[in-house]
DNA sequence: ACGCCGTTCCGCTCAGAGCAGAACGCTCAA
DNA sequence: TTGAGCGTTCTGCTCTGAGCGGAACGGCGT
């Protein structure tokens, strides 16, 4: 603890690295992926409708990137997901992009 | 459309104003606060057991601000929840911030 | 009057969102 | 073997907005 660590958006949790739980950002990742391949869909042509660069969705399907809920809303809507759904679908999900990374096959 | 509109992290959805669905800060601003007034506490109290300003906590509830999965995390925390949890009380409570806000008696 | 609480306003720093171009690695078909 | 297609990674970039602190405001209760 004699660092100084500039923490300005992700904040030290008492525990700093062990984390059980999955973050927001890798919940909703690994199911916006999950939906995209269960629909057979390709990465460039989700991230197109959804008005994205596919780099980014790549990105953001593997729980990197923080998406603002505008971008969120746009990318599930071109799953013909709602907001609601994907959060329902990325809590109970089995999906989860990173550490945790569980595929229901 | 004949203005020049920087959508930086906002995309311009195919239509741009008119949403009848509400954004993930605002389902979930609108979960943390439910949660809070439930359990019976201050806002200054969770901000300060989640290491977060009471401003931003204020802001984050009202759906302003889209806090990072960390900051996510250690407010879901600050409220003995996990981030699952939230994200389903977001997609399914009644209580939303920002335009479409209905609370739950 | 005062204190408490939440919200708003203001100004600030700088982290990181989101991008484009290029390169890489893998799979599969010819 | 090569080449195509796909997704990922890397690099560098712009600039938005996350998150802050201080101050002021408004509502409520004593």
């Amino acid at each position: 603890m004699g660092e100084i660590v500039s923490l300005r958006r992700t904040p030290d949790p008492a525990a700093p690295v062990e984390r059980t739980e999955p973050l927001w950002r890798e919940l909703v990742g690994g199911e916006l992926r999950g939906r995209r391949l269960e629909r057979g869909e390709r990465l460039v042509d989700v991230a197109q409708r959804a008005g994205v660069s596919p780099q980014y969705l790549s990105e953001v399907e593997r729980g990197l990137k923080d998406p603002s809920s505008e971008m969120l809303a746009a990318v599930a809507g071109a799953l013909d997901l709602t907001v609601r759904e994907l959060s329902t679908r990325a809590a109970r999900g089995g999906f989860s992009a990173g550490s945790a990374l569980c595929l229901a096959a």
